[in-house]
RNA sequence: GGUAGUAUAGCCAAGUGGUAAGGCAACGGUCUGCAAAACCGUCAUCGCCGGUUCGACUCCGGUUACUACCUCCA
């Protein structure tokens, strides 16, 4: 049984999918005119993981997320840069691909576009303004936010107080256009024809933000979806309109659970584009080797929780994930000389720890009270590995059971096979050989000499082994 | 102003009506030729003030601080 809290009735909820074993979850995308930054690949990573942790329990996971691609931050770039929307909004969409490749993002079952999906937002909005939903003002299509029952639950924001505070702030210009200054844009007239733009029943022009999330979620996915997630400053206005345009639209309930993740701070502190406090993920890809520490920082916060990022927290999930490698090597390397069988004391610890695992997982994925039971698994490891004897099977249940549930925080703790070069090799042999003569001084030497080149020799009761710093 | 959230050791962070998981760092010890790694041990009374209770960090009231959302934003 899995439990997740769902922001629309901020309780957690038994999790049920519509259609046993299998789940549809849509999960808000960036908008490509930027590289992205640690708050969005939080996001990312939060759903992934979520992802990942469902599929472990057996589902099919239709995981569907989109990527804006017109939008005035696009047409400002493009006119920065002088070149096309498309061309902005292809570069930053590579750039997604190439920095969450590292991260052990898993890809979409689909990637949408809004630009791929204009005609299907046309007739959206079409229907909308024939079921009176929505009206058009010279080229603008508004939706009436008052005539959807309910609009504003969702952020639990209150109907008088959103008008009163909408009022003061929206240029006259537009809330004069707009018969309810709450009234949100699902299309926006653009007869500039220098900037992008699609014919449309009300002449040239773009769809509104909201409008693509609700069309590519019933287009890829249907009317009502299992999972919506994104993160949680997009609870208002975003989400509370897409439901408002879903729900008018289709008459059927939009999304039987919100998820949203929290915020990256730093220094305590709202990372935002507004404060320009933000680091995009390529550039700290670009400044930092362990991109798998990124993701371990990213992954083991309970999702919902905000993370205070800094360089600081970073080498603290460093460490953290290094006592994991380490404690994984460790076993590793004395089943080399480990004798076959097994040993039920063992194996029924990992198996304790697993559904340690397990249970905080499914308690709305408490990915904190996860990563205890791992340590548990890590000293496990590492007591296992000091015993006189260690069983082949046993050893290797413990090592693939760390590894399996480490993947479900997309961390991949195994590091890539690599080899000693011929030289290094003799160097390695030779300290071997020194030690056993007990020329300390030379075997000394000859570790610092490796360790120079990156080589880490360390000595245990089955002999010398080595791994790179 | 409205609506939410958070406050637990030097740091990160779980948790629950019955005397505080886990990790990082630190310190002591074991192991080691020396290291490294590992292992063992030490390290908090839970923002503040009241109340309920046999008993509260956990429930209630109040209070303080910080943060977020209220149409840029993951």
């Amino acid at each position: 049984m899995i439990q997740v809290f769902n922001t629309l009735t901020r309780e957690k909820e038994v999790f049920k999918s519509i259609t046993p074993g299998k789940i549809n979850m849509y999960v808000c995308g960036p908008t490509v005119y930027n590289y992205i930054h640690i708050g969005n690949a939080r996001s990312a990573i939060a759903f992934d993981t979520v992802r990942r942790y469902f599929e472990y329990r057996g589902y099919d996971v239709n995981y569907v997320s989109n990527f804006t691609d017109v939008d005035d931050k696009i047409i400002n770039r493009a006119q920065e840069e002088g070149i096309s929307e498309m061309a902005v909004a292809n570069k930053y969409a590579d750039a997604f691909h190439e920095d969450t490749l590292p991260l052990n993002i898993k890809p979409a079952t689909v990637r949408s576009r809004a630009t791929e999906v204009i005609p299907e937002i046309i007739a959206f909005v079409q229907d909308l303004v024939n079921e009176g939903y929505a009206y058009e003002v010279e080229g603008d299509v508004y939706f009436r936010a008052k005539k959807f029952k309910g609009y504003g639950i969702l952020a639990h924001q209150d109907l008088a107080e959103m008008e009163a505070n909408a009022a003061g702030r929206l240029d006259d210009e537009e809330t004069a256009r707009k018969e309810d200054p709450i009234d949100f844009a699902v299309w926006k007239s653009q007869e500039n024809p220098d900037v992008i733009s699609w014919p449309s029943p009300w002449g040239n022009g773009r769809p509104g933000w909201h409008i693509e999330c609700s069309v590519m979620a019933q287009k890829y996915l249907s009317d009502t979806i299992d999972i919506h997630g994104g993160g949680i400053d997009l609870a208002f206005p975003h989400h509370t309109n897409e439901i408002a345009q879903s729900e008018a639209h289709t008459g059927q309930r939009f999304v039987n659970y919100w998820m949203h993740n929290g915020f990256v701070n730093v220094d305590n502190e709202k990372m935002s584009k507004s404060l320009g406090n933000f680091t995009t993920l390529h550039d700290l890809l670009a400044n930092y080797d362990d991109p798998m520490a990124i993701r371990y920082l990213l992954a083991t916060t309970q999702y919902r929780r905000p993370i205070n990022y800094a360089e600081e927290t970073l080498a603290q999930a460093r460490a953290e994930l290094d006592r994991i490698r380490t404690g994984y090597r460790n076993l590793e390397f004395r089943l080399t000389s480990a004798i076959s069988g097994h040993d039920n004391v063992i194996d029924q610890e990992v198996n304790r720890q697993q559904q340690a695992f397990e249970t905080a997982m499914d308690d709305d994925f408490n990915a904190q009270n996860a990563i205890a039971a791992v340590f548990e698994l890590v000293t496990l490891a590492n007591t296992y590995a000091e015993s006189d004897t260690v069983k082949q099977s046993s050893g290797n249940q413990l090592l693939e059971t760390l590894q399996m549930l480490m993947q479900i925080f997309g961390v991949d703790i195994v590091e890539t096979q690599t080899s000693l070069n011929p030289e290094q090799k003799q160097l390695f042999d030779d300290r071997a050989n020194a030690r056993k003569s007990h020329d300390f001084q030379k075997s000394d030497q000859l570790r610092d000499e490796l360790n120079a080149q990156g080589i880490i020799v360390e000595d245990t009761p089955q002999g010398q082994r080595w791994h790179k710093a």
